[in-house]
DNA sequence: GAGGGGTTTGGGAGCGCTCCCAAATGGTGG
DNA sequence: CCACCATTTGGGAGCGCTCCCAAACCCCTC
């Protein structure tokens, strides 16, 4: 503010004081070769000199690349992306994309009118690429992504569809597990709190507690549904409690519904690992300040932001990556 | 990719189509004045037949605005972002930006190279203007937006320095709120679990506690330094008790800490609220779900998020701001 | 019917970069 | 010493848009 409001230098200028031709300088620059060693020195030093930095909305114009990818969190309101599951998605994404010197565009998809900006996004070339995430079943947005060329990394799959990209976690997998878990410590009423049943990853879960149950030869009890919320939780644990009074042990889809059920035993009465295992997913930070702290199935979130940036980096480059599905890990506290 | 590559129609194009200059064309794409009605139908009907959509890295080079503005989460680490807190700011900046038309780019600003990257976004143009927050004292990045043009607005003010355009919460006044409810409750013993001294937000609420104790014409009782987690408030709380074992009070910098203190508390065979009330800070969702669910301040996050976007559309487009402190409001539940 | 005001209109010159291509340069072999 | 090939070099034409400006146009008025 207090300096007069001086340009930023531009590549002529460079090459100008370095006596050689805009051409020359852009080749430096881009270190392309075909330029001699005396000449690229000279461009160099002028460009540490006039503290030049390239114009990157020129760069992109010219070279049709926009040297941003953006992360469209779809879900059915922005609200959703309070979840700090996204925080620690970006974490891991925006570690590689800085690698790849990408910058991050953040577009929180709920509703028509950011959909219709999302869709100019996309048409106008805003953007080298997109990683999607939270998208539901018949999702709007996923129209809009069929028809763009930028490449596309979902996040998750959505309910109902096998998008070409993706970076998903293992999620039948960890329930079968947590499941097998509370099998192996004694229990065998095992119940469960699944989670809506319109997502892709309370389905997955769910699935996972019934396949275990199956192996073992046991009879799943029919599911408790909840909504991914604590207090949705201590109703499901409650309503469930009340259908299936001699349940020894719950698996709950995750931990802020595990959260829930603990609360609801403990207004029952129930001694927690005493009368009920509980099991929860997603090892968040309450899992581990829950009293008792929760056992829970972990999932690589971070590393799910840094695998979908690094595919995402791959297709821009024109590679052909597969798909991943990563592994989760059961984490064993007190609550079993 | 089933399609031919065909390329996105230009200005000319829909011009040519509507038979009108190119010039003309732009007018109405601008909705500018000194064109025709006839010609204005007639392109509106280009735009509507070719599924046209402005090319906004040519727009931006041309008018040299760029159309995005970038959130910068300066910190030590990039993981301080997997706060929840930033993912509500967000969700309250992105409702303003989507209204003013602007993109919202996200920098991880920690470590020298995530720096350089902001440095050359920002001497490069990549933004029309800047939210940064969670700037440490004497922080690096500081410098860099000194040097900058484009405007920036500070979420909270960095321990040091008085920013010219911020948003902040009424840090102060919340931990004085807090500090008065423990009192009116009838307790005089009360202690403080304090934020760590080089956070501005660290130093505020424990002036806000020290404040109210004079006021009630009480002795502070010397603070024990948290680190904002929920194992630094175990372990403060367990050293209170210790140095003050009559504490019939505290009041915690935060939430977590505040479930940390809980957590010490009840191994250490004190009933809350019946022999110590705590007061946390934040509202966040650990508040609630605690036992017993936390008295504490809560901090208008979504709307720190949406008034400095709103404060940053106002800078851009030439207005004089004036920097806000928001109020906070005290949640009273059964920790008090 | 010529002169004057205002409003359209479209050409052209950018914005700052990349990249193609033709010209210049330099080193080699015959 | 010249022809020939491989490099290096710089001019110029974009990329798709905005915006200035001069020219064209229209409608009055005198």
């Amino acid at each position: 503010m207090t300096e007069a409001p001086r340009r930023q230098p531009t590549l002529d200028e460079v090459a100008e004081r370095a006596g050689v031709s805009r051409s020359a300088a852009s080749r430096v620059l881009n270190n392309a070769p075909h330029v001699s060693p005396e000449k690229r020195r000279a461009v160099q030093r002028a460009i540490r000199e006039l503290d030049y930095v390239p114009h990157t909305t020129a760069r992109a114009l010219a070279t049709r690349q926009r040297g941003a990818v953006a992360l469209v969190i779809a879900g059915e309101a922005p609200s959703i992306f309070a979840d700090p599951f996204f925080a620690r998605v970006i974490v891991g994404a925006s570690a590689v994309l800085e690698e790849a010197d990408l910058h991050l565009m953040l577009c929180l998809a709920a509703g028509d009118r950011s959909r219709r900006r999302l869709a100019e996004l996309l048409r106008a070339r805003g953007v080298d690429g997109v990683m999607l995430m939270a998208v539901r079943e018949n999702d709007p947005v996923l129209r809009l992504v069929k028809e763009t060329d930028v490449p596309v990394v979902f996040g998750g799959r959505p309910p109902g569809s096998e998008p070409p990209w993706y970076v998903d976690v293992d999620n039948v997998g960890g329930a079968r597990h947590a499941t097998e878990h509370l099998l192996a410590c004694g229990r065998s009423r095992v119940g469960t709190i699944c989670g809506p049943p319109d997502t892709q990853v309370g389905r997955a879960r769910h699935r996972g507690y019934r396949e275990a149950m199956i192996l073992a030869g046991l009879r799943p009890v029919p599911a408790e549904r909840g909504d991914f919320t604590e207090p949705g939780g201590v109703a499901a644990m409650a309503a469930l409690l009340q259908r299936q009074p001699a349940l020894d042990a719950v698996f709950a889809a995750n931990d802020n519904m595990a959260a829930g059920a603990l609360r609801a035993l403990r207004g029952a009465g129930r001694a927690v690992p005493g009368d009920v295992a509980v099991v929860g997913f997603d090892d968040l930070d309450i899992a581990r300040i829950a009293d008792p702290p929760l056992t829970t199935v972990r999932q690589p979130i971070q590393a799910l932001g840094s695998e979908m940036a690094r595919m995402l980096v791959g297709l821009i480059a024109g590679e052909e990556p597969s798909s991943l599905i990563l592994p989760t890990r059961l984490v064993a506290r007190s609550s079993t």
